[in-house]
DNA sequence: CCATAATATTTTAAATGTAAAATATATTAT
DNA sequence: ATAATATATTTTACATTTAAAATATTATGG
């Protein structure tokens, strides 16, 4: 019977149940993905590596260098110097070289672009809220703790490229 | 005290408490992704979406088109001819015209492809295992439930791009 | 049969991403 | 002081992705 397996069974059947899991992980990752993707783009025609950046910014009012932005998004630098630019030319971050060290730049968000990222985050929390709102607070709370477990677990795996 | 707030409140609690759920799947997400990615690239060379093409070959032998591996993939038709071609050329893919219908293609793995494959799914399913072993059975299960019932959400939150 | 619509795929353009080389500036050791 | 080294950023080259236009083929209505 089904709890009487031998112990190689039950170790295939565990990898296989864990693999499953990956998938619905990731199937769900790329939905929410999708769905704030296309919110973003019809309301503000905008994308989410935008979107990252800004809130960077705003979580961050002390300014922050280009390789603060680059590490706290964990993209690479180049990758942040586009960024940057393109937000910079539609007035919505200022980029102002340092005295101490003329190598950085300080980055941040113009008035402007405040007002804009403001409007945007609120959105953006209702739309994730109407996404997860069909689990009640205890749903939400027991996925919380799933996921941190997962953190735990993936950390402790000692797998490059997962920390 | 704690339980018994104003209803706004409560409701901000939750947005608040979904966003954050959001952010924790995310970042698991990215953890599991990277490093996958870093293990294909360092044993195999490949990466996540060649991985990707050869599993859906693989699970629907009978041969799909296109279009067909476009939809199970969740990418756009574009990115799927640049795969096939690549896989192609390595001798990892074939793609034959069909018969009754010269617009589209049959695409399969051949026998080297096969091999490649089995190969690397078998490394891939130890790789997961290994990143989700600090969660036993149970845990597993709770996760399992946990993301059925968001994928429901999502889609019960009638947002484009998340169905 | 033929014009039109629908379908399958490829191509193109643009955004995003990485890695590595190049540039400019700062720091340190001798 | 100066040479070597380290750091911050940009530039370059390239891979991946999407969306939309273009192409080729098939199906359909008159």
């Amino acid at each position: 019977m089904s709890t009487l397996l031998d112990s190689e069974s039950r170790i295939q059947d565990d990898d296989h149940l864990a693999l499953k899991l990956w998938l619905r992980l990731l199937t769900c990752t790329n939905m929410v993905e999708g769905a704030l993707r296309g919110h973003l783009r019809r309301r503000f025609d905008s994308t989410l590596p935008r979107f990252d950046l800004l809130a960077q910014l705003d979580r961050h009012p002390e300014k922050l260098t280009m390789g603060e932005l680059s590490q706290l998004m964990m993209v690479s630098g180049g990758n942040v110097t586009g960024l940057v630019r393109q937000l910079e030319e539609e007035g919505l971050v200022s980029r102002v070289p340092q005295e101490t060290d003329r190598r950085s730049y300080q980055v941040g968000l113009t008035p402007r672009g405040k007002r804009y990222f403001d409007k945007m985050a609120g959105e953006h929390e209702q739309w994730v809220a109407q996404l997860f709102s069909r689990l009640d607070h205890g749903q939400q709370e027991a996925l919380m703790d799933s996921l941190q477990a997962l953190k735990q677990s993936i950390g402790a795996s000692g797998a490059p490229g997962a920390e």
